[in-house]
DNA sequence: TCCATTGTCAAGCAGTTCCTTGAATATGAG
DNA sequence: CTCATATTCAAGGAACTGCTTGACAATGGA
């Protein structure tokens, strides 16, 4: 009787759908294709370009990619001899910030790693997205991105100027000296905006971190150009 | 100079961040643990409940869920000889959701996969949840939970009736006959709706499926018990 | 106390993953 | 056409994963 048949479901037709899903989890279950997304969450990137950002061959990297092509959580697109590599949509970098929130919220041993690669951050002040919003509106800030310029070019914080983190020493002089700062890079656990922030103490500016880098401001739909 | 080494940031630390991030990815990456995460978003669940649920052996089923608590995904608690298991907050339900629905967007082989586990569901007529929210307060519907008893009692549909697949060939007598039968289960990916509308049919009795199920009702706060 | 039930751990093998090296392919410039 | 650049593919070895079996630990009841 197909009725009783069907109660069951077909355990290995099951298995097989189950095995479809974590292969989505198994792309993102290592840390340099981790840590391309991270990367990729911040607009294209071809592939030596990605391959250096993660110091690794381009060889591996080009196999990272196309393990993360094939559980469809990146697409390509050429242009002439490059290959640019893009998250496939929005839900992608989602899931991203999901897991990263899941294992942030949940494992003990991530604080410690957290801290290992950020280093001391309890002496650089901070800004969150409602107060930044509010005082871009007063004048009363001077907003810098110091990522890399590719990644400004491809979405920034709508009015923020492009200072990437290893020319900012010798800008300082551009920034107007009567007005904070406030610097901003790729994310939570991006060390950029931290350095940017010693590096402007150093100077005798007044600088503070935004809390969560341009991925996050574009998700809560705040104001970005390109 | 200090800050110049700060600009490149760990990369042995680096590594060890991402590897940390991609910890709670290798947990999901799994099949079996997959479906231990889709179970337990219906609540908790022992062990050997649990190794009954995905057809494993209680030793192999145990080490599933060890591995998902040391990423973090799920929490237990003891009582008497038995331990039962859950996810660990909600943010790991949304978890699974968004990989879930990445999985479905993005791998085309996936639509095959979930079409040879869950068959044919173009003749079954279906609900939203607007809708069925609408009929609730009519009047005109009544509401049966699927799923089996211990699953309602960790949470169900306001005003739902338990009615465990297995038993509703049987208990088809206890719906008034003058109102539609909705029907819902554990979510989109589960096939326990599906049955109960063509068992229903084939009492000729009108009956839909609810379009996802428990979990997806409760993430968009509406109206439950216990 | 001893026993039954439930869950966890350890060893071991088959299969898979990750990174390296070196070769092959694709595009555009000259 | 030939060459340089950018990317992908293939082979191979070390390390890890997943499942089984059988032993061990923890709890509660008689």
């Amino acid at each position: 009787m197909s009725v009783s048949v069907a109660f069951m479901g077909d355990r290995a037709a099951k298995n097989a759908l189950f095995d479809g899903f974590s292969e989505v989890a198994k792309a993102l279950g290592n840390g340099r294709r981790a840590e391309l997304v991270d990367v990729l969450a911040q607009g294209e990137r071809s592939v030596d370009d990605l391959a250096t950002e993660i110091s690794q061959s381009v060889a591996n990297t080009s196999f990272h990619l196309r393990t993360l092509a094939q559980s469809g959580l990146v697409a390509t697109r050429r242009e002439g001899t490059r290959v640019y590599y893009r998250l496939a949509s929005d839900r992608v970098r989602e899931l991203w910030a999901a897991m990263r929130d899941v294992a942030a919220t949940h494992t003990a041993e991530l604080d410690v790693l957290a801290a290992a690669y950020l280093g001391d951050r309890s002496q650089l002040e901070t800004i969150d997205q409602d107060e930044l919003t509010q005082r871009i509106d007063d004048g009363s800030v001077v907003v810098i991105d110091v990522r890399n310029s590719t990644e400004y070019a491809a979405g920034h914080i709508t009015g923020a100027l492009s200072i990437p983190i290893e020319e900012l020493a010798q800008r300082v002089d551009e920034l107007a000296d009567d007005v904070e700062i406030v610097a901003y890079c790729r994310g939570p656990y991006c060390v950029f905006a931290d350095d940017a922030v010693r590096v402007l103490a150093d100077h005798d500016r007044s600088a503070l971190r935004l809390l969560g880098g341009f991925p996050e401001w574009q998700a809560d739909d705040r104001p970005t150009s390109t």
